[in-house]
DNA sequence: CCAAAAGTGTTGCGTATACACCCATGG
DNA sequence: CCATGGGTGTATACGCAACACTTTTGG
């Protein structure tokens, strides 16, 4: 008897400023790998069972393959981490989202999280993957909380954009978004959002 | 039919002050999982019926899974690569383990390996794991040729000796390494052999 | 005494950090 | 005019890289 294989996700959003996890029932979703598929891709459709979004340019990695010798049959299951724009997601699912903070060492799947979030962290500060959790066009600040959110510290703001745009992988789009009360914002776009090795943060 | 899950090894280790990979007839060790183990409890117990070494204090990790939608059958594997020191290494099939720098495009395996050797020079750089590579005590010399091999590139004496020492990883044994025509070299060894966070070079 | 490897300090440079005020807008 | 968030510059500290000579030993 082969064990059984199955595909479990970790999907990561930027929600009100917050690292969020997607659960379902309280749940990871899960799913299994598709026979005319290759695993990522099994991934990719389990995910849109899962969170209906218009946009299709998720992040997706391997986090690690794991052997759960629990209760009955042996299951071996690979996980993967998914990154997405907060900003796709429909309102309504807002209560699917739990804040990383809140996840308790009590709670299913906390070594999952715990390590899916550990290499994000890595992640957002050698690579460029953070346009994967923001829209195509964004401000500074908007960047600025992102980073603050997963990397879980405040960053001084004139420290933060002399960095960010030294590394040149942003581009103005000229635009300025108004329609606060307060001094309009330039727009900024990722030149690439193609994964690259970038030095982010030390 | 569920997919046949198999288990694929990319061993390393550095002799000859090279960084070398095991192979055999051709292949990298190949088996599969066990009902009653872990993955990689499984992955230990493949490593030891291709290569006998007297020490078990070998340095695993898991790779990634891919799903080689090859020739026949849906196939998937799970990599691991793991570390194990050269001295431990029988000299007899010193032929198995074949330089890094000599494995070309066309090899079958390349992409693995290469993977495997990016991952490992991160590895080296961010955590104290080079230990497994290494016997209980070694000078300075044998480790900064060992940092060497990995990263590709020639280290500076006096900085390397600074850095490493500074890192507070080592402790002196007090002993002098004696026999060479040359000055005696201190003998070190790493305080602990538990993997551990440390930035180790840019 | 000679060859071989061990051991040892200083300086310059670039990057990271800390820090406070003025600006443009909508209400 | 006021509240809100956008935008800017400088001084200091630290870590990294470059670099050459003396010491100890065995043969």
């Amino acid at each position: 008897m082969a064990p059984q294989l199955s595909i479990k996700l970790v999907v990561f959003s930027i929600i009100d400023d917050k690292l969020r996890v997607f659960f379902k029932d309280k749940n990871l979703p899960v799913g299994f790998p598709q026979k005319d598929k290759s695993l990522d891709n099994s991934a990719l459709s389990i995910l849109q069972k899962y969170i209906k979004t218009s946009i299709l340019d998720d992040y997706v990695e391997q986090l690690y393959t794991i052997s759960s010798a629990g209760g009955g049959k042996a299951g071996i299951a690979v996980v993967y981490y998914i990154l997405m724009p907060g900003y796709s997601i429909n309102r309504e699912n807002k209560s699917n989202w739990i804040d990383c903070d809140n996840i308790g060492k009590n709670m299913s799947e906390y070594d999952v999280i715990s390590y899916a979030v550990q290499r994000l962290r890595w992640k957002v500060e050698y690579t460029n993957v953070v346009y994967s959790l923001l829209l195509d066009e964004f401000t500074l600040s908007q960047l600025q909380k992102v980073y603050e959110a997963i990397l879980g510290r405040e960053l001084d703001k004139r420290n933060f954009r002399k960095k960010i745009l030294s590394l040149g992988l942003l581009k103005s789009t000229g635009k300025k978004k108004k329609g606060e009360v307060a001094r309009p914002a330039t727009v900024f776009s990722f030149k690439s959002r193609k994964p690259e090795f970038v030095k982010v943060f030390s």
